[in-house]
DNA sequence: AATCGCGCCTGACGGC
DNA sequence: TGCCGTCAGGCGCGAT
């Protein structure tokens, strides 16, 4: 599923082909997202151009002339360019036909994410407005994570998961910058130091730049990409590896659900 | 205020 | 071979 540096490598590949580019039409096949798709998005759209292509957490903000759209991928969903003529597949829900004969394609299997309407700036957007701090900010250190996870009970995982806290950790890296930290993801989140949070602090920006990095390895052919996350390209050391050998110690790879979701660890490396 | 659990949805996969 | 149950997962929301 597309998680930050994904969505950080589909704004870097889109924008060139976006930039000042008028949408003609936009064509719905599918409005049951998480939210339903504006029915009138095409009345909105049609003749606007497209001024700038952010990311703010795993949302991206296509900024237009009267207002943005605000698009999330949730975990299945990919925007591309493909030619105009190019015919839709099986979940190609939405087409932003734009000009010279292009079209921005938004798919998604699962619909779990949603394309949404502001007038308004959209970090004003309730949505947006509530996201945490950007992890690649400077803002983002251990004294910061520490602060905010004071009178905290829940694992250190659940915290750093916390879109309220920090933006666009989903459970692959974090399960993976807490091995990389050492830090076992069960430990309450309020008994780390200062130093532990900065070194899990750090563990999170490295591997956030790693994938950004190897996600921007595929974007000169973005447009032909075939829409393989970037995380395909980094070594997981423990997500998706429960059972097997730590790659570090040759201890086993142990899982365990946090919520509803699955937390792979290694019991020797991460204490 | 913090935390928990639900629901949205499809596809891959294992068991029979 | 087909059918069915289970799991995966981001994230807002209502309940505790």
């Amino acid at each position: 599923m597309p998680e930050l540096p994904e969505v950080e490598t589909v704004c870097r590949g889109l924008e060139p082909h976006l930039l000042e580019t008028a949408i003609q039409t936009v064509i719905i096949r599918q409005p049951a997202l998480r939210w339903p798709v504006p029915a009138n998005l095409s009345d909105l759209l049609t003749g606007q151009s497209i001024k700038a292509i952010n990311r703010r957490g795993k949302y991206v903000l296509i900024q237009l002339q009267t207002g943005a759209l605000i698009i999330h991928l949730g975990m299945s969903g990919s925007l591309r360019i493909v030619d105009g003529q190019s015919a839709p597949a099986r979940h190609d829900h939405v087409d932003f036909h734009l000009e010279q004969n292009k079209i921005l394609r938004y798919n998604d299997p699962r619909r779990f994410g949603s394309i949404l309407w502001t007038h308004e700036n959209p970090l004003y957007h309730p949505l947006i407005k509530t996201i945490g701090i950007e992890p690649l900010n400077a803002e983002f250190n251990g004294a910061y994570l520490q602060a905010r996870a004071q009178g905290r009970k829940v694992p250190v995982k659940t915290l750093i998961m916390n879109g309220q806290i920090v933006a666009g950790i989903g459970n692959i890296y974090a399960t993976e910058a807490l091995f990389q930290a050492r830090i076992y993801p069960f430990r309450e989140a309020q008994s780390l130091s200062v130093g532990e949070c900065q070194v899990l602090v750090d563990a999170i920006k490295a591997i956030l730049e790693q994938a950004i990095v190897a996600g921007g390895t595929t974007l000169k052919d973005f447009v032909n990409s075939d829409g393989k996350p970037g995380y395909f390209s980094q070594k997981l050391y423990v997500y998706g590896r429960a059972g097997l050998a730590c790659l570090l110690c040759d201890g086993l790879i142990q899982s365990k659900k946090s919520g509803q979701r699955t937390t792979a660890f290694c019991l020797v490396c991460q204490q």
